[in-house]
DNA sequence: AGCACGCCGACT
DNA sequence: GTCGGCGTGCTC
């Protein structure tokens, strides 16, 4: 009678040890245990007891003298067939371990639940508040500095703020837990509990009719909507003007898949900028509508991702891990915005949403709608080979035109002595909307509200001691931070150099909002960014009242691109276009582009026409020139070009390997060890190696950072080669201490 | 990565 | 004589 077997991914294991372990099956588990069960198994010489994912179950073995497993942790399978085998694709495509990708796979919710000692978190977060005025508050902080310098930090920081959340206050003043602790003792500070921004999600009590398609969405809803029901694999492209009504097409498109019984999944780049499609949605889909993100609290997503499991709902719409959501009979992918960065993970996995999503519709042979308005590179170039279905919607809601877009040469206004961040023309317009009661928004494509601090004698400036990287003020706190490490400390009366006067220079949101203030005195302005310290989940409560109370201007960095209506903004402003030109990675240019395209777009969307400013100092540059003119075609047409130059996307594959460590040496000879390795498995003639080379901040948290660029058509083999270098690497004693690890299509770090 | 096994120096 | 230094090698 033969044993049973079962193959086991451990969590344990690292990258270079991962493979399916063999262990026995003891007669009591053998009727209940499955694939797709989460075991505990003893692993390594100690026998340390690890957990492990079941992927086969097989009778007999290579192997004598097998360990048994100990315990399941399931009593039915959390993983299917399907999803065992995507967790060994993305090791495969994304050079992680399979149990890292079953973690991915599966909701955080299913961790706490089995422990059975944590409750599956609540739906609040700790706050702390002044329990006394903020000057009696300033002045305990000044008397207890010399003392208790944390302490004062946190009180001087919750003078600023009214209430926060400890998690950043603790972080924003490099202050831990006891000093806190003190504070509340000494009933300085109060402790509460906040409830966190839930879904707004109602269903209806009468679900709303389809909505009438135009004659070009309609015709798109035709194409695809055969493609979609001709039952085999395929991606297409929607290309649709901001405000020409994708939803309605996606609409459609999801109503035809529920009526056949199947299921699709929507993905969204930030789904706490886009309540309004959310209502949307469930106001035609009702119940089936399940909602995954991040700003849901860990117990929320696990009972969501248990309705979908559970079949009860069957449209989910939510960010990137919604990608892997356990939907039965999958029927259709939409990915909206598909240009957007937020659908690449920047830790391990690696992965991009989109490789996932075309991995599912192939196994399951559905459609992959990609759609944007400002499609990427690659994607685009796919529709025009003939490998996407290709689509595209010109006409904009209500038949609005695209706001009228002025470029502004900032060297002529310095040149004519206004060395601020507004040009006189923009001021002007301003005033005219001033004037006229309607609204602008003014977007800074620069993270924070910082300023760089400097000696006016000396020309110190502070450094990380941890990164080779500047440190920036931050007016909310009053502290010098770290964008890389999160290190912080207090400024300096005087120059700690040479005694001089430090001087404040920058242009932050916060220089925006101060001139802003000079050239219209009495205005209210409001301010927005994403690493300035805010309360959770504020971004509503803020795009609320700057709709509501009609509040003249807002300022702010990434966020305000997003897709928000707002009815009376007539002009936007970019405040410097040129900012993200000059990244370095071969996507500025498309970043750019899109960027600017997605500002113009948020000016004129109700029923008076719109207005954009974009200023620059590069006005002759051909990306910002097209991005005024709203030109896709011809920016895809020089782009495309320049890609074949560099031999970059679409043209050629990207793969890259990153390399850190604190000797900044061994991490360089680590580099060539891999470069070399690299050249004798994978040959020189398909594919071009670049570096090792510095990464753009080469010191991190003490670490040096290195990275070769991989330039190739990627197959298996080429992967496998890769995948072995790294593994070479880390066995090698001689690189002990340094990381090492490989990616698809590396970001700019 | 952990973690045990192993083979040489300063201690009760 | 041993306690423990961390080099070396394996993980079903």
């Amino acid at each position: 009678m033969p044993v049973l077997i079962a193959k086991i991914a451990v969590s344990a294991a690292t990258y270079w040890i991962d493979r399916p372990y063999d262990y026995l099956i003891p007669e009591e588990l053998g009727d209940k245990l499955r694939p797709g069960m989460r075991v505990y198994v003893p692993f390594s010489r100690g026998n340390r007891r690890c957990e492990g994912i079941v992927l086969a179950v097989t009778d007999g073995s290579k192997l004598e003298n097998l360990k048994p497993v100990l315990a399941l942790l399931d009593e039915a399978p959390v993983l299917t067939e399907e999803q065992i085998h995507l967790a060994l694709f993305m090791r495969e495509r994304f050079f992680c371990t399979v149990y890292d990708a079953v973690k991915t796979i599966l909701p955080a919710g299913l961790w706490f639940q089995t422990d059975g000692k944590r409750r599956v978190q609540d739906k609040t977060v700790e706050m702390a508040k002044l329990a006394v005025p903020g000057d009696e508050a300033a002045d305990t902080a000044d008397r207890i500095r010399h003392r208790a310098a944390q302490q004062a930090n946190l009180l001087d920081m919750l003078c600023s703020f009214e209430a926060l959340p400890v998690k950043d206050l603790l972080l924003h003043c490099g202050a831990g837990r006891p000093s806190l602790k003190a504070l509340c003792t000494r009933g300085l500070v109060e402790l509460y509990r906040r409830e966190v921004y839930r879904r707004p999600q109602l269903p209806p009590e009468e679900l709303t009719a389809l909505p009438t398609l135009n004659g070009e969405q309609a015709r798109a809803f035709a194409g695809l909507s055969e493609l979609s029901k001709a039952g085999k694999a395929g991606a297409a492209l929607l290309q649709g003007v901001t405000g020409s009504g994708k939803t309605s097409v996606y609409i459609h498109l999801i109503d035809e898949q529920l009526s056949l019984g199947k299921s699709a999944i929507l993905l969204v780049p930030e789904i706490a900028l886009t309540p309004q499609m959310l209502q949307t949605f469930s106001s035609h889909f009702g119940d089936e509508v399940a909602v995954l993100h991040s700003s849901l609290s860990v117990g929320e997503r696990y009972d969501e991702w248990k309705r979908v499991k559970s079949g009860r709902a069957h449209l989910v719409i939510g960010t990137r891990s919604a990608v892997f959501a356990p939907v039965e009979k999958l029927g259709l992918i939409i990915i909206d915005e598909e240009q957007e960065e937020t659908y690449r993970s920047e830790n391990a996995p690696r992965y991009h949403a989109r490789d996932v999503a075309k991995y599912r519709c192939a196994k399951a042979n559905c459609l992959l709608l990609l759609a944007s308005a400002t499609p990427e590179l690659q994607s685009r170039y796919q529709a025009e080979i003939g490998r996407y279905a290709y689509f595209r919607l010109e006409t904009r809601y209500n038949a609005q035109e695209l706001p009228q877009v002025r470029l502004v040469d900032m060297k002529e206004e310095l040149r004519a002595g206004n060395g601020g961040c507004i040009s006189n023309f923009l001021a002007e317009e301003l005033q005219k909307n001033l004037d006229a009661g309607e609204q602008s928004i003014l977007f800074l494509n620069r993270r924070g509200a910082n300023k760089l601090i400097s000696c006016g004698d000396c020309g110190f400036t502070y450094r990380c001691p941890r990164c080779s990287v500047s440190l920036t003020y931050h007016s909310v706190n009053r502290r010098l931070m770290c964008h890389y490490c999160g290190y912080s400390r207090r400024v300096d009366e005087s120059c700690p150099s040479c005694g001089g006067k430090l001087k404040y220079v920058g242009a932050g949101t916060q220089l925006v909002v101060e001139e802003l203030e000079k050239r219209f005195p009495g205005r209210e302005i409001l301010r927005m960014d994403s690493d300035s310290v805010a309360p959770v989940g504020s971004h509503e409560e803020l795009f609320e009242r700057f709709r509501k109370e009609n509040i003249p201007f807002l300022v702010g960095t990434q966020m305000v691109t997003k897709g928000l209506n707002f009815e009376n903004v007539t002009l936007v402003g970019v405040l410097s276009a040129d900012q993200s030109l000059y990244a370095g990675d071969y996507r500025a240019g498309e970043r750019t582009f899109s960027m600017i395209t997605q500002v113009v777009g948020r000016s004129g969307r109700g029923s008076k026409p719109g207005r954009a400013v974009i200023q620059t100092f590069t006005p002759a540059n051909e990306t910002i020139q097209q991005a005024a003119r709203q030109d896709y075609d011809a920016f895809y047409a020089s782009e495309l070009l320049l890609r074949k130059l560099q031999n970059t996307p679409p043209f050629s594959d990207l793969l890259a390997v990153t390399l850190s460590g604190t000797e900044e040496e061994q991490v360089q000879q680590a580099g060539r060890f891999v470069r070399e390795t690299l050249e004798q498995l994978l040959g020189r003639d398909q594919v071009l190696l670049l570096g090792p080379a510095p990464l753009g901040v080469l010191r991190v948290n003490n670490r040096y950072r290195y990275r070769i660029h991989i330039h190739c058509r990627a197959n298996a083999a080429i992967r496998a080669g890769i995948s072995q270098a790294v593994i070479a690497c880390c066995t090698d004693k001689r690189f002990r201490g340094v990381s090492v690890f490989a990616e698809n299509d590396p970001p700019n770090m």
